[in-house]
DNA sequence: CTCATTTCTTGCCATTTGCCAAGTGTAAGC
DNA sequence: GCTTACACTTGGCAAATGGCAAGAAATGAG
């Protein structure tokens, strides 16, 4: 209901999304002028991705490097027992993509899939390499913003080590509250690496508290 | 006592480390030249790192990149309760490093700790911008060194969401025996994700199977 | 609106793991 | 040799989590 809206507004009054988020992105990974912030964020196109669509499938070379202006994704994989296993959520001014894939040009291991319906920024990995060797700018933002995965992906890590489930979920509700609001929680759960059911306890031991 | 066999070896018949497998570990990342690969590997020098010695400590900015020839290292942070979590074990042929803190100057959150007298090749920081700014092959190399690294991590929070600790403890055996071998229990526990009681009676079950 | 499906909760019981403490074995220093 | 750490194992019990199944609640399709 709430998209229905949305696309009426955009009919009605030829509204269109701006850049300011990518464009300010650009400049909390890499300090640089405004003028050049757009610069890079005129290399990106608009992208939609409707309620369950994929942005990328297993089995696939993740070929376009996205910046989410609106929505909700995950990314999960199967294990060996064919259970769905969700590693991320992304929302509002992340990059959903499958780095490995996308920079070494190999097939995929997981789906990239939209939870609500999506708005993105994009540009492909072509595009990518062009304004890699032509902008210094460009070059040092990939290899910041790949450093800042790198560092969240540690950070998810160590929790899984040293937290509790319930404790990962409160930290979960505060780092990304929209994603609790919109999610099945069962891929909360298995995010988490436990069941819905011990998830469905633990939201009921922290109503009580 | 090995290790003294071997600095006798040393001081002998003049042995010296050769860079083989530092040659040989830039040629699988990133397809090139035997000759580009010893230009690559020019640019590192020996280094040696004590038993319990250092590599890094929580606090300091990470300055140099070592690639292991011989020992093993680990990195461990403290958690909220002051308990010691290990992170990662490296090996030979590996890359102990905190690359956060090295890629974007920041003081590191973590210990690098050599668990054994350990032999490395490494790079300073400066040194690499250089050889980045000079020399593509080494700034592509070291662009998909770092996306191999982010390889890694995501399979091993992967094996944390969806294999039980004896699984991992398993997995650990079979990809990095040589931890195993010389490294304190609690420390491959803390690494598991589990407590050195429970990987203690983990170890038991398996000699019952 | 109705029906079917999905989502979420709950109870029961088994398993895993944690916490604490005692005890054994081993290596290093005096 | 003796003592002292340290590493590892083990037992007992508590807490966390999983597996299964039933039922309630919410959602979606027609």
């Amino acid at each position: 209901m709430q998209f229905v809206t949305f696309i009426v507004l955009r009919d009605t009054i030829n509204w269109q999304m701006n850049k300011d988020n990518l464009i300010q992105f650009f400049q909390d990974v890499l300090p640089m002028s405004a003028a050049k912030a757009e610069q890079l964020a005129e290399k990106y196109k608009a992208g939609k991705i409707a309620r369950n669509g994929y942005l990328l499938k297993q089995g696939a070379v993740c070929n376009e490097s996205h910046f989410i202006e609106e929505g909700i994704m995950r990314t999960y994989t199967y294990d060996v027992e064919g259970n769905d296993v969700t590693t991320a959520f992304y929302s509002k001014k992340m990059f959903p993509s499958d780095l490995l894939s996308f920079f070494k040009r190999i097939p995929s291991k997981e789906y990239i899939q939209a939870l609500t319906d999506c708005e993105t920024w994009y540009i492909t990995y072509e595009e990518m390499q062009d304004n890699f060797h032509t902008i210094p700018e460009f070059r040092e933002f990939g290899r910041l913003n790949i450093i800042n995965q790198y560092g969240i992906l540690k950070q998810r890590m160590i929790s899984m080590l040293q937290e509790t489930a319930e404790q990962r979920y409160l930290s979960l509700i505060y780092s990304n509250p929209e994603v609790i609001q919109n999610v099945p929680l069962k891929y909360i759960a298995s995010y988490l690496g436990i069941t819905d059911t011990s998830l469905s306890r633990i939201r009921k031991d922290l109503v009580r508290k």
